[in-house]
DNA sequence: CAAGATTGACCAATCAATCTTT
DNA sequence: AAAGATTGATTGGTCAATCTTG
């Protein structure tokens, strides 16, 4: 009942035109960039960036490993996309599961030699796009505070948070 | 050859923290974002985000229709990604498929009654979203400066494109 | 039962090939 | 040949159900 209620009240608000605005950048910003690292890391003959993403998570997680759990929160994947990726990449070589000692129900993930080794290799080709679609387009302060815009929308809490400039 | 000189130079290029920082914050807000208003959109009965934004799109063009490669420009997506985002609309009867008369390769897409009426129904439900996930987040003018930066980044340009604060 | 993880069945996205008209 | 659009085959993502252990 107060869901519906909340509802009405969603249909009389008023957007606008700069949250529209700010949305459909973000939307299109995203849409673009990904479209445009995903071809040059496959052109290079590299698999996706998600992959890459797997591989550093697990790199910093050092000797001991990962749990697929702790990995999909930083990753932000559902629990079923992170059990089909991780079969991929242990396909391809790059990572392997080994069952974990502390729980039984887990295991822990560990990446291989090609693993380390074709994470660095992505790096030059991820670190010039970078450079050519985000560090030479806006000076360091100006993507701070972009970082900041966007980490406020991205927050779990609801109300606004308030950041300067 | 030039292209791999220009590797070369990415290999060395250093990439400062606050541009990982924006990256990271931009793909992370992307994902977060959508995944609330398609989870929104689905519990209130409704199809994912894509239909709105073709719908709205169809609606804009007005009575002539649109064609679908002029569609797939503006949503961003590949042509067989919209011939069958077109297929899935037509069998629910959200939209139509007619011949083209000055170019007989073609069709032009309309919006039936059903696509015109879900797509109102819709809008108060995507409203409520941005009110939350974005109008309330940000004043206008930061949420304007946003929209800004983010435009400055999937700009097709190379070299910065300056803005302000 | 809850948490960690996987799987079968289904839907959506992608690639390459195709078809038609300009 | 190029542009608009579709299609068969394959791969990837999603849902619900399942399995095992805490």
């Amino acid at each position: 009942m107060q869901l519906h209620l909340c509802e009405l009240m969603h249909a009389m608000t008023k957007i606008r035109p700069e949250t529209t605005k700010a949305w459909t950048a973000l939307m299109r910003a995203n849409r673009i960039l990904l479209e445009r690292v995903e071809s040059v890391l496959k052109n290079a003959g590299f698999p996706p960036l998600g992959w890459y993403d797997a591989l550093l998570e697990i790199e910093r997680a050092g000797q001991e490993g990962l749990r697929p759990f702790e990995l999909k929160e930083r990753l932000l994947l559902p629990q079923y996309s992170m059990s089909r990726l991780l079969d991929r990449m242990e396909k391809a070589g790059y990572i392997r599961r080994v069952a974990c000692d502390e729980d039984g129900r887990g295991q822990t993930v560990i990446a291989t030699e090609a693993g380390l080794r074709i994470r660095q290799d992505m790096w030059p080709v991820y670190a010039g796009f970078l450079a050519d679609a985000v560090q030479n387009r806006l000076p360091p302060d100006q993507l701070q505070n972009l970082a900041e815009k966007l980490r406020c929308l991205a927050a779990p809490e609801t109300g606004s948070c308030d950041s300067d400039s």
